[in-house]
DNA sequence: TTAATATGATACCAAATGGTATCTCATTTG
DNA sequence: CAAATGAGATACCATTTGGTATCATATTAA
């Protein structure tokens, strides 16, 4: 899929993908599983599997019929390397708003 | 516009939007100056800022006829939140692959 | 005050998105 | 083998999204 920014912005971008991201750090999962913890068709989390998948952010282990969707950290990195470029404007203007918040209160 | 966790990874989803970001991090910028930057009409820039504003990421200054639009630092504290809940597991997880590639090139 | 500038608002459109229903295929299991 | 199970594929649908065109409004400048 080309750009893993793009879609890996992407995936996280519904609320229902980032609720199966939470559960896959608990444990691995089938289809079948999610879906039980849904209120939706399987088809309708196989969609959100395939746009996780694209993001980069999972991976299938084929077992017999089974497939497990497993949690790929390293789908994370783009994401957490274009917020990484902002950390030094976070906390300027984060210190100047709580260096603002000290002086209001004196 | 409620909740501020969807919103602002809505908000980051798209690459223009985040493009404007990046830009804002840079210095603050009226929506024509925005509109310079993109090969889109400013009312196009305009809906991406109305995302942003819902998303908590900006705010705007109105100064005489300009409106200053501005980078809100504490708009990311939603999206840093819900991805510093994995850290610890990206944490091991990158490091037992570490070390699995260790292992293999022994 | 009149014209130019900066922006907002709205109607409209094509494409993408999130969902269902339905059919098929592969693997277990009785 | 036959039936049940787990999953993929596709067609279809309503809504959202990203964009344009156009018109209206407020402020600044000539």
């Amino acid at each position: 899929m080309e750009n893993q920014t793009q879609n890996a912005f992407r995936a996280l971008a519904d609320p229902t993908r980032r609720d199966i991201v939470q559960l896959l750090a608990v444990q691995d999962m089938t289809i079948g599983q999610l879906t039980d913890r849904f209120d939706m068709t399987r088809a309708a989390v196989k969609k959100h599997l395939t746009v996780l998948s694209d993001g980069g952010l999972i991976s299938v282990e084929v077992r017999g019929r089974e497939r497990i969707n497993r949690l790929e950290p390293l789908g994370m990195a783009p994401v957490l390397d274009w917020l990484s470029y902002f950390d030094q404007f976070w906390d300027d203007r984060l210190n100047s708003l709580k260096e603002a918040v000290e002086r209001k209160s004196k």
